[in-house]
This record gives structure tokens, sequence and C-alpha cells, in this order.
DNA sequence: ATCTGCGTTCAGTGCGGACTGAATACATCT
DNA sequence: AGATGTATTCAGTCCGCACTGAACGCAGAT
């Protein structure tokens, strides 16, 4: 594909890609998801899958499950080329809209489940309670104060990732 | 600890305590940190390690680096008790500092390492430009103006990240 | 219908990082 | 000073998860 570049430009290419790989993978995504992404960031043209296979050297399951993340957040998006039955992509240059359906999305269904656990933990309590002696009263009001405060703390974070106001700051 | 609380009281309890585990360990923290910040959460009084490690059922070396990743953070304090030896913690009760500290922070390291490996790629594309033929000045061109909304987007972060209105809505 | 060239799936592997246990360092008491 | 009870460190182990390779499914072409 850079046959004809310059050996210190194809250098800064990789490099990119490289810490595009570098940055998912800190944030436990993987390494060929940002890889990928960077490849296509990069690219004038739409890309198929083998070009981006060659290109990593890794292999074609990995691609193909890092092109469907992707494409799940709007990261990439198909593109058909008539004539060709493969399929080829190209990255969405707007990054805001990357934030807004993936990571967000993920942060989105983490604080959900850490929501639902409480709920659990709150049932329980309520079980606790009806059938408490008398020592166990003190340690249960402190249990049931502390857990409400972690409930009003979940709250107010889906507020804030649910505001409109944090978006606009993108 | 808990031996004459009502069964299904421990029971609430412990289910708040895997909650913490779980909800720090999706976030590619490691479940011991969570699970022990729960538990000093929900403790009345000040807790030292060799109960923690008790009642978590792990080993005392692995308490002892989580409590102090969560002390880094200011998640838990250290206590002194007059007259006895072991260190014991507690907890902060105020959620919105710990997320400054903690998690915020962290994410201001990943950004920070990602936009130093940018300033990496942007040194080695000047490189390229210099000894730059003909065919490689239409990607050259390119890669520069796609490394130029990468690193664009990256100081919108660092803004948002630094930006007191972000706290302040915590 | 068969063949050909794609993308996808899934059981298996390898690796990175959390966790452990023994050795170490440290503090306080006698 | 030594002794004792504590926290910390570090090499090694274990485990989950990203990644792989072969088998599969599914198109369109002939």
């Amino acid at each position: 594909m850079s046959s004809q570049l310059s050996p210190s430009f194809a250098a800064a290419r990789r490099s990119f890609i490289e810490a595009g790989g570098q940055t998912t993978q800190s944030f436990g995504l993987g390494r060929i998801i940002g890889q990928t992404f960077a490849l296509l960031y990069l690219s004038p043209k739409p890309v198929c899958l083998d070009e981006i296979v060659a290109e990593l050297g890794v292999s074609k399951a990995s691609v193909s499950t890092a092109v469907r993340q992707l494409s799940d957040w709007a990261a990439v998006k198909r593109v058909w080329v008539k004539g060709d039955r493969k399929d080829y992509y190209e990255a969405e240059t707007e990054f805001t809209e990357i934030i807004r359906n993936g990571l967000l999305e993920i942060v989105r269904k983490k604080i959900n489940t850490a929501g639902i656990q409480l709920a659990k933990v709150e049932a329980s309590l309520q079980d606790a309670h009806d059938g408490a002696r008398s020592p166990t009263r003190d340690e249960a009001a402190l249990l049931a104060a502390r857990l409400a405060r972690a409930k009003k703390f979940h709250q107010k974070l889906n507020g804030l990732l649910g505001n409109p106001l944090l978006e606009h700051l993108l």
C-alpha cells in the first residue's frame, strides 16, 4: 500500500496507528480496535478487511470483530464499492460523535449495572429489617443511610451522563 | 465481626461489598479495591488491615496495595487509634471527592500520554515532509490534516477535564 | 446447481495483569 | 540492644480476556 511513500512518512503513519492501539488498550478496549480506527482515519479512500489484516499483521477474525465494534459506535461506516463483493470501511472523522456513541455509552452501561446491584442490596436490606433483633438495629440503620447516599450519588451520575450540557461541552 | 447480626442483614452487607468489587473490576481497577472501599464505607468505626483480610478472604498483600491506592485518591484515610500499633482506615463518604481525585485523574493521565504520542507523530511527520518527493505530498497532506484534527480534539478533551463546570456538575 | 470468494463464528491458545505467600523493612515495647 | 507485632515488597502463580486459525455460512458468479 505505501510502497512509493517516503520511509519517514510511513513511519509517522505507523506511529499514529500504534498510538491509537495503545490508547484503546489503556482504556481496556483492546489494541486492534484503536489500530483499525487509526488506519481508517488516515486513509483517503475506503479500505477492505484484507487490507487492514495485511497492514496490521493480525488475524482476520480480530479485524472482523473490531470493525463491528467500531460500527456499533458509528466510529466507522460500511461503504459499498459497486462491482466489488468486499466490504469497505471508512472512519467517522467527527470524534465528538464517537465519544457520544461509544465511550459514554459504555460508561452508562456500567453505571446502570451498578445501579441494578444497588437495588438488589436495598431489597435484601428490607428483608433484614423485618426480622431484626435489637442489636442489629444500629448497624442496619447505618447500612441503610450509607446505601441511600450511594443511591443518591448514582442518580447524580446518571443525570450528569444524560445532561445535554455535557455533550455540549464536547 | 458480624456474629450477632441477622443473617439477611449480613447478606445485604456482603452483597453491597460484592457490588463494589464488580463495579471497580468493570472499570479495570481490580476487584479488591472496590470490595475494600465498600467494606470501609459500611463500617461505623475504623477498620484495620487484618479485619479486612479476614472478611474478604484475600491476601494481606492485596489489601495493602488496595488501601494505598484508595488513600492516594483520598477515598480512604488512615486513622490512628491510640495505644494500638495497627493502622486503621475509614472511608471518605463524599463520592464527589473520590471521583475528582481518583477516576478523573486516571482519565487525565491516559489522555495525557495519548497527547505525548500525538506530539511524537507530529515530529516524525516534520521529518517526512522535508525529504518528500512529489507522489508523497497528497498523502502527507491528508495525514497532516487528520493529525491536526486529532490534536484539536485532544485539546478539547483536556479543556473539558479541567473545566470547573464539570466538577461543579458532580 | 456448483463453485468461488467473501465475512463470521467458535473452541483453543497465549499473554498481561491481578493476586498470592514468603521474605523484608519498620516501628514500638521491654 | 533484642523481641514482637505490624505493614510493605517482590518474585511467582493463576486467571480472565484479547487474539488466533480452522470450520462454517452466505452471497454472487459461472
